[in-house]
RNA sequence: GCGGGCGUAGCUCAGUUGGUUAGAGCGCCAGGUUGUGGCCCUGGAGGCCGCCGGUUCAAGUCCGGUCGCUCGCCCCA
């Protein structure tokens, strides 16, 4: 029944899943909008330029992860990777740049193609938020701010800690690149097959590395922090003081790079050592060249990212789910009185389970595990007297109340 | 893309040195109880033992391959 799977990498989200996974999405979007981050919600599939040209042509997300293909008009398109680039596009398309700064809240599936483990999933959801057109520090510190509120929301903040460090501005980066470049260099023989390839690609990778000799040529390597410029400098002390002044605690990390080209300045996580090797659960920055990579006006921006499976994983407990009023008829004369009651209930916004057979025993047992909070028998005599038996599920308790005082007993 | 572990019922798992009709618990359905759930008792449905090939008189069990899941590397949310 090769037909009867999910693909590779992809997973169905009912039940428990499912729960956990819009209670993730609904309290990121809550924390947003008291930050005033409306919803945006750009198309799944863009033109692959977009990414191709925001992403950098030598990261592993658009050398060898992407969905691409061609539709039938010959058109390049591709399964978004992630959605900054795409709100960035958007922002762009519908004129949104006169008026900044952009506030921007999303939630929605990505698709990378990746050998699928614990949290990485080759479609899996994120949560995001997106300020445009703020060149502050005062920005990232919000954003950074607003992620945090969402990790106290759900319960999850002390397993979670932030990281930060800067990549500073596009001409710090660049000196720095080069210079540790030069370094590596020189210990070539004694870098692991991986960073050999990051040299040319992405070295700054290498500084991640979890590689032992790695990590030893690494120790005697310059600093990034040496490079900055003074503006640069002046920015992250800023940021600095911005979360010291909140009360966000975090811990410098001068190895946390990013794997996306569009970065600059600030770069932060939202770390745990829960998830096994996937231990960022929200990760971000600054990307100041990104509006115009895509060919917008220079435009500042910064933002971050969530993983919703990670978030749901490591928020863990049960969601609850409705719980409704089951209606019980007994004997045929019932059922209509049944379904009208059931009509009448919903119409006041009171959630019914009816089922569509079975005697009364059955369908008591049906409201059990529809886990209904009470239970509203009818047979022959409550109707006869205009009555229904009320049953309190939890405590087993009955009482007789006539049909007139119902939506309001069940509404309060 | 690379390495390790694992594939038996919807789920969690037994299955002896290869040996008759492959089992349990949970869950599901029905009955015990024709006006009442949870607990209990009884019965029932549900399996290409992941798939293909090989060894053998005989394979769930051994061997090879393959697919899938999973953990790590890589990458990243």
């Amino acid at each position: 029944m090769a037909t009867a799977r999910p693909v590779r990498g992809t997973h169905d989200l009912f039940g428990e899943t499912i729960r956990r996974h819009r209670h993730v999405i609904e309290t990121g979007r809550a924390a947003s909008a008291l930050y005033g981050y409306e919803e945006i919600a750009t198309p799944v599939f863009e033109f692959t330029d977009v990414f191709l040209r925001t992403l950098g042509d030598t990261s592993d997300v658009v050398t060898k992860e992407m969905y691409t293909f061609e539709d039938r008009g010959g058109e390049s398109l591709t399964l978004r990777p992630e959605n900054t680039a795409g709100v960035a596009r958007a922002a762009i398309s519908n004129g949104l740049l006169q008026s900044l700064p952009l506030k921007f809240f999303y939630a929605g599936p990505m698709f990378r193609y990746e050998r699928p483990q614990k949290g990485r999933m080759r479609q899996f959801h994120q949560i995001g938020i997106e300020l445009i057109g703020a060149p502050e520090p005062q920005g990232d510190v919000e954003v950074i701010a607003a992620g945090a509120m969402i990790l106290e929301r759900l319960g999850v903040a002390e397993h979670v800690t932030l990281e930060l460090n800067t990549l500073g501005d596009p001409a710090s980066r660049q000196a720095y690149r080069e210079e540790l470049v030069r370094y590596l260099e020189g210990y070539r023989d004694r870098l692991s097959e991986d960073s050999l390839a990051r040299l040319g690609r992405n070295p700054m990778r290498i500084l991640d590395s979890k590689d032992e000799g790695d990590r030893k040529v690494v120790e005697g390597a310059p600093r990034l922090e040496e490079s900055l410029n003074e503006a640069s400098r002046d920015f992250f002390k800023a940021v600095r003081e911005g979360l010291d002044e909140l009360g966000l605690a975090y811990r410098l990390n001068p190895r946390l790079v990013r794997g996306l080209d569009y970065y600059t300045h600030t770069a932060f996580e939202f770390t745990t050592d829960q998830l096994g090797a996937q231990g960022a659960v929200i990760a971000g920055g600054r990307y100041d060249g990104l509006v115009e990579e895509i060919g917008g006006p220079s435009t500042p921006g910064v933002g971050w990212a969530a993983g919703v499976e990670r978030l749901a994983l490591l928020a863990g407990r049960e969601e609850a789910r409705v719980r409704p009023v089951a209606i019980v008829p007994i004997g045929p004369a019932a059922e209509q009185a049944a379904r009208l009651l059931a009509a009448e209930l919903r119409a006041a916004g009171i959630a019914v389970e009816l089922a569509f057979k079975g005697k009364p025993g059955q369908r008591m047992k049906r409201a059990d595990r529809a886990a209904a909070r009470f239970a509203l028998s009818l047979g022959d005599d409550e109707l006869a007297s205009g009555v229904v038996k009320l049953r309190d599920l939890d405590s087993g308790e009955e009482q007789v109340l006539p049909r007139t005082e119902l939506v309001r007993r069940l509404a309060g």
